[in-house]
DNA sequence: AATAGATGTTAAACTAGGTTAACATCATTT
DNA sequence: AAATGATGTTAACCTAGTTTAACATCTATT
């Protein structure tokens, strides 16, 4: 495994000089998941925030009548923690699962903490990652009031054209909202406009 | 006007020396609206990050049937910007428009971005208010999907008892992404039920 | 090759919530 | 006081999406 893609993707947003560079490489940890292991488990705290190399998780939700909500696929080049878990430190919310064998690079609370101290330039990096994150949950909000279903999944299929083919399509319907019989209705309906 | 209420906020999250406390004093800027006055509108650049310190709002999306969404209110104590707009300097998606007379902090662009830089512990404030809104808006994305209109709209009384009197029912209505119709008959349902 | 488990499809009956339209109430302006 | 505009209610009818249940297909394991 290698750390290069996070390095990257660092420093598409704050430059880390070659010091900086290794004392965050000094912390890294790698971690491999089998697909359908639990990386958070619901009721668990969420120790560490989870940087994807190779892989694809789901978040999600059960709700009161037993029924699971994907709240995000998570992929390459992509974070995951239950964010509400890790930065209060108390029992999370949403399971996260691997839909295939996932590896990823990991940061403890702790470490996290101490980075952040030891090179502020990384509060700047993340403000801006979940600055951006915020923009893309609010435009999924309009998208769920004001689109219909069939234009949701359409969306989805723009936005998310590499995931889907990675993902079954009940996850993909649980994603939108909707029942996976409704989303394989779209889709033969889809077929039929073509 | 007074700048007490944003400093008693900010101290929550970090604390600033007198030196930084004055600094940020010195780039305050006030601002007044009216009600049914505009902050942001659709297709501007939003040029600033404003933090309310009386008043109301409404952030909205007008859809392609020329149909109102309401992404969130904010009041006394909550920022106010397109984030997406004011993060990457392009054209706003939402209105922000005043539902009461609004006093707010206003910090341009230039005067944030310079901030970061003269009191770097901001950078961790900022962190810290987003990290905290990505898990209400995570929140309410699975209350949209886990939950009925009439179970949302009880979720909403509970969180904010305080705004629902403020705020007339066809935004509420709007902000669960109900019709003004449905919400009128949810409340005669729970009147019946008492 | 057979079985089991996971995934996907189809269709009929149902329901939460939308649409339309008429009317009620309240506040503001003249 | 009347008129206007903004807000809220009620009810009849409609539709997007759900539920249930039966069946189809694919994959992995024995």
């Amino acid at each position: 495994m290698n750390a290069a893609p996070l390095l990257a993707y660092i420093n598409k947003y704050i430059s880390l000089t070659e010091d900086e560079t290794e004392l965050l490489l000094s912390k890294i940890v790698y971690r491999k998941y089998l697909k359908n292991q639990y990386i958070v488990q619901q009721g668990d705290v969420c120790r560490h925030e989870g940087f994807i190399t190779s892989g694809c998780t789901k978040m999600f939700y059960i709700d009161a009548n037993g029924q699971e909500h994907i709240v995000m696929f998570s992929i390459e080049d992509w974070w995951v923690s239950d964010m509400g878990s890790f930065i209060t430190q108390t029992p999370a919310d949403y399971h996260i699962q691997c839909i295939e064998n996932t590896e990823l690079i990991q940061f403890s609370y702790e470490t996290i903490e101490g980075l952040y101290l030891e090179i502020p330039k990384l509060e700047r990096f993340f403000r801006k990652i979940v600055e951006r994150s915020i923009v893309a949950f609010q435009k999924r909000i309009v998208r769920n009031f004001s689109l219909s279903a069939k234009e949701r999944y359409l969306v989805f299929k723009k936005n998310y054209p590499n995931i889907e083919q990675r993902i079954p399509q009940y996850m993909i319907a649980s994603y939108l909202g909707i029942t996976k019989e409704f989303l394989s209705k779209i889709k033969s309906q889809l077929i039929l406009e073509q």
